[in-house]
DNA sequence: CGTTCTCTGTAACAGCGATACGGTAACTGC
DNA sequence: GCAGTTACCGTATCGCTGTTACAGAGAACG
């Protein structure tokens, strides 16, 4: 309605049975336990012990719900600082920082993700990587072409790694697929585990780095 | 009920109205114009001037619908082969091919990560590869990471422009965002026009390919 | 003719997001 | 102290979704 999504409910006393920020921070628990599909309007008031219409009051529909836990997701973007001496190691602290916050709530990265706040999720840990890039002598074009590079692997990173905790199969390889006369048996064994995703992110980062500031 | 997925109808001649495959066809058609989300048995229904219970009949409920997308893609997915002189570049075309191919379907492409296809999506392409790991003299468990490295770099390149593709927004960076007061304007002015993943694809395929064969 | 198998349509169920509407309680102005 | 306004909640409802129970229609077979 005309309602507009009310920021915060700073109202007064009453018999006040709901918040704002108590419904986001229920619907985080639902999302973060359950995943995004369990977040209903009803099971969501159900959990409040309130009303549907309640939660349209204090802050509007599905998608604003949604809107609100991304956007607390996006303030804890804002706390990574670079670690370590020279400006390699500097920026992978900082990729290895954002990704594993970004582990810690992986359904809402794939909400942030379908909801095009990729962007803004990279802002703070961007600015940062930006500065150790100056500092390596790496700017403009270049600068840019290596922070869009950085944040892809990380995102992926991380979005693979949804993917391989939700069902045990993904990223191993099933060995009979594979034709049995394969010289390589090594090799099949390797794939025929689950996937080390944070082998893999070292490995790629490593390469991305090596590529970037050539020591 | 005990339906169970027909897989084919090739039952006797009869006014029989739709097929399976017709129903698979349909649905692709919606899904890669509309989204998934635009895929609804009753307008699949409508779209083959069929009732709802017939695609039940034929190929079952919404989620062998979607199966049997992923499995038409996966299909596709095998007639990938290399081609160039050395194995970089080998594997570099084949990383190409499969980025291009998955960039044609791309609602598809989402569709098979969220269900836990990617392995098999790529294994044919993962196969090519290997022999082209190990004629460059990488096998075993080096050989396994580095194609779940190259896995992982395709993937999320393919992810991103998805998202991408979507909002003019994605990829570019709001320049209200950043600090006037930064120094480096060229890099905000690359980093404000929209992404070119195609040069952030090769720019990681490239550095990826330099750490694991290096020449 | 009667039975069986294959396929289709009608109608319904439960659950979903969203909203119109009426009520209730607190605060505000006088 | 009382009317008016605002803030908030609950009931009931709409249109939509996936899914299914059930009743048929038509061909094939005995």
């Amino acid at each position: 309605m005309a309602t507009a999504t009310r920021v915060a409910s700073s109202s007064a006393g009453r018999t006040s049975s709901v918040t704002a920020d108590e419904v986001l921070l229920a619907a985080g628990r639902i999302v973060e336990r359950h995943g995004v599909d369990a977040l209903t309007m009803r099971r969501l008031s159900e959990d409040l012990g309130v009303a549907v219409t309640s939660i349209y009051w204090h802050v509007g529909n599905r998608d604003a719900v949604l809107d609100g836990l991304v956007d607390r997701l996006l303030a804890r973007m804002e706390t990574l600082t670079a670690q370590g001496g020279d400006p390699a190691s500097r920026i992978a602290s900082l990729a290895r920082q954002l990704r594993v916050t970004l582990l810690e709530r992986q359904h809402l990265v794939g909400l942030a993700h379908e909801r095009d706040r990729t962007p803004a999720m990279f802002l703070p840990v961007q600015l940062a990587m930006a500065t150790e890039l100056a500092s390596a002598g790496l700017t403009g074009s270049g600068a840019a072409l290596a922070l869009r590079s950085l944040q892809v692997h990380v995102i992926s990173s991380v979005l693979m790694e949804r993917a391989g905790a939700r069902s045990a199969s993904h990223g191993t390889l099933d060995a009979d697929l594979w034709p049995t006369a394969h010289p390589d048996r090594e090799l099949i064994a390797s794939l025929s585990e689950p996937a080390d995703y944070a082998t893999v992110f070292e490995f790629g980062l490593g390469a991305l780095l090596a590529h970037i500031i050539p020591s």
